[in-house]
DNA sequence: TAGATCCGGAACTGTTCAGTTTCGTATAGA
DNA sequence: TCTATACGAAACTGAACAGTTCCGGATCTA
């Protein structure tokens, strides 16, 4: 069993070793660049979402990134530490206020943010959150690095949105922030993870519709 | 790497055998009963609630149920489809119309749903639930057994009180019935599996007062 | 070109665990 | 009591895989 990345004492080193990497010693014959860290981190987020953590081997990691085991070896200590990194490195999408979608109603700001891209994202992501749910009642750090890139970035804009509509007098101010803005998200990872069904537009529609819009007093329940 | 689970074609032996052992053969030195059944499914829940299904080894099966491993292949041809029975065999809770509370307002049902061995049994599904997460995907047959034996009692208890509710015409008819029934459900799998968080009273609570009544025309968002 | 360094590939080690086999024992029916 | 059978315990087999080691080639600097 590897419960190995459960129980850490070194997680410090990683960013330490990557900064130090980063700028020190260019005296030498080479960049000391880890020029290949991007490639096997995306090729780790891959093979999680495709196989999960304990269906994906290093072997799987190092061909995908067309990359020898030894080079995942020198620059992670472990398979459960190059997981947690390459969570933590996962470009976690729109969290600047400014970005966000501005119609002028809550559903069209709520509507806006399902773009096709968001939607393959999201699916990926509820992926890889799948895969690592056994690894995370493991391993601290990991549920961390997951709220962190994954769920966080979803539920603050979501958390924003519903706060202007708040501000402009849309909806009532004591409406439940912090479950609805966990709510599409839960209710995706359950259809992915459980129910084993898609997780598309008219999915999240659906949604909105019949569980967001009516639960903030607004659409048809009140119609 | 153990996809044995995922396809079999032989899952119909389970049962057949079930009935047949339990009926013929009286004629031997013994009956043959599989008579130590119940403790082997009992602690493979035990061990998938606690360990997930890849840390659940059939050893730690066999010791929590004082059995032989021997035993356990007797009985089942592999780890996966002990882990399918010992979910389809779960004591599916509470199904039948007139188990249900029926206090006159949907608040009223909805909390007195809440008892303490509710949680309980709640948490544990759902830890059993995030224990299987990582072999739903791969195993059709698990996947269904998850779904008839966790998500479905606790939802179908839902649609009957939300249609109630209806009927007697404390809500509005053309509510979110499908998507409110997995709500708290979704919820909580949310909580515990993502946000490490547990799952009490006080948690349920919230998620009534703050999304399923507004959801319907009920609670806050009215008042 | 020479020297230092990083990389990919491949072989290797050790452990864990699913599944098997064997054996001594307990038990229920004849 | 005798006999057939189910059982628990323990040893065993084989495969998968985390992590290591070694080497030959590529690439950058001087």
């Amino acid at each position: 069993m590897t419960l190995d990345a459960g129980q850490l004492d070194t997680e410090q080193l990683d960013t330490t070793q990557l900064d130090t990497n980063a700028e020190a010693s260019p005296k030498l014959g080479r960049k000391r660049d880890h020029t290949r860290d991007p490639d096997i981190l995306a090729a780790a987020l891959d093979v999680l979402a495709e196989t999960g953590y304990e269906g994906m081997t290093m072997e799987m990691v190092a061909t995908r990134a067309k990359a020898g085991k030894a080079t995942l070896y020198r620059r992670w200590p472990s398979k459960g530490e190059l997981v947690i990194d390459a969570i933590a490195c996962m470009k976690h999408g729109d969290v600047d206020r400014d970005g966000l979608p501005d119609t002028g109603t809550l559903r069209g700001d709520l509507v806006a943010m399902i773009k096709p891209h968001t939607i393959e994202d999201s699916t990926r992501k509820m992926r890889i959150m799948a895969g690592l749910t056994s690894m995370i009642s493991r391993s601290p750090e990991l549920a961390e690095a997951a709220r962190v890139a994954i769920v966080e970035p979803r539920a603050s804009a979501n958390r924003i949105l519903l706060q202007r509509a708040i501000d402009r007098g849309e909806i009532s101010a004591d409406c439940d922030i912090e479950n609805l803005a966990v709510v599409s998200q839960s209710m995706a990872i359950f259809r992915v993870l459980v129910l084993q069904e898609p997780v598309n537009r008219d999915f999240f529609i659906g949604l909105i519709d019949g569980v967001v819009l009516p639960a903030v007093g607004l659409g048809r329940a009140r119609s």
